[in-house]
DNA sequence: AAAATAATCGAATATAGATTTAATTATATC
DNA sequence: GATATAATTAAATCTATATTCGATTATTTT
């Protein structure tokens, strides 16, 4: 057997969404290639073909659930929607996105952290990462920096309408993010809520910390 | 060289607060005993006189967060403040935690999940996990459960009280604690504002989520 | 229907990293 | 001071991966 019928062939979005699965699951430094390749029936080996290295697989998949986030907050933001409408809004999506995508959402937290803090190598033989890697490394943490930027613009306006109390800026939109973010890690498909309730409640709590009296 | 003399010798609480320490730079996988040990300018061979293996080592570190952070809390609880009042600072000491001991604030956001997933081995020739450490594994969890039951039990004390607002208990609570959590992630010390400042401020946006009208 | 290209695999390579073992030296106890 | 125990190490072991290589078969292009 070598290359498969096409039918049962395999292209690189099918890798990525199993990638994203096994990633939740076991995390980063514990995903191994064969983990991943057999959740698509291939043998590591094979996915060298669709992918240079493990760390780029794996920062694919990272970069795949960030632009869709943002992809769902974007628009919003740029509506005519008041502040508080907005923020709920964009509250709302942001935790719909991690219900409905648990896989990339738990990897958008846990995965920030290998990231950050690569390996100190390069001294010891240990594999040092690609250059390529790096820069692409880079560029996600400058969009998720954009992600919160985001966040940041319209609880700002809410302040300057007088929608919003005047909170400390940054404190207040990490705290909403991390609110959002903590659903990733707790929730589970078939609970007692659904994910749009889920959504809907901690919406309600975001714009609620910030409202003026 | 074998043992040391007497002032250069290491404890076990020092190499809990080195793996720690490497932990929150590394996270649970990507740490390895050589890097424990060099922290503490041992061999890796060394830790195994101090504890039985690595699994034991890291689960002792996020073990003794988790206490601390218990400690921390269960007085406020226990105190005869209004549930106001125990929430907010319930919410600021957690804060607070995490910010002067990043370390183990980090862990116990980013080895939750490795520890909940552990590799599904048992099948292959990998190391599957001794009975002792998934019985401390559970235990841990459990504590871990106990920490947001404290939680929620303020959140319902006040809504009986009528402090607080008719909140989806669960929800509300896990909202906090996630926004809690999150500063383990971004807080770096130095920054414009002191763990201090940080922990007032969010204990402030936590109140207003679930204050009454 | 050749020729080129794509997808796949088995097997080989290389290595890091957990754990074990046996030896060595420092402290403690008697 | 002799004996036991504690702390440490270097070296060996063993295994799980990542990654590479060459061969093989399926498509696609010409």
């Amino acid at each position: 057997m070598a290359r498969k019928p096409a039918d049962q062939s395999v292209n690189r979005e099918t890798i990525l969404h199993a990638a994203a699965d096994v990633l939740r699951r076991n995390g980063y430094e514990a995903t191994t290639m064969k983990d991943i390749a057999s959740e698509v029936n291939l043998t590591a080996a094979s996915l060298y073909h669709h992918f240079r290295n493990k760390d780029a697989l794996l920062l694919a998949v990272l970069e795949g659930g960030l632009d869709h986030a943002i992809s769902q907050i974007e628009p919003v933001v740029q509506s005519n929607k008041t502040p508080t409408e907005k923020l709920h809004e964009m509250a709302r999506l942001h935790v719909l996105t991690l219900t409905s995508n648990t896989a990339v959402g738990a990897a958008m937290i846990f995965e920030i952290r290998p990231l950050m803090n690569l390996k100190a190598d390069g001294r010891n033989g240990a594999h040092s990462y690609s250059d390529d890697f790096i820069t692409k490394r880079d560029a996600f943490f400058q969009r998720r920096e954009y992600f919160e930027l985001l966040f940041r613009q319209v609880v700002k306006d809410g302040m300057t309408t007088g929608e919003f109390r005047e909170v400390d800026i940054p404190i207040y939109t990490k705290s909403i993010i991390g609110a959002n973010n903590w659903v990733a890690v707790w929730y589970k498909e078939g609970g007692r809520l659904s994910g749009q309730e889920i959504a809907e409640l901690i919406a309600d709590g975001a714009i609620r910390a910030v409202k003026s009296d």
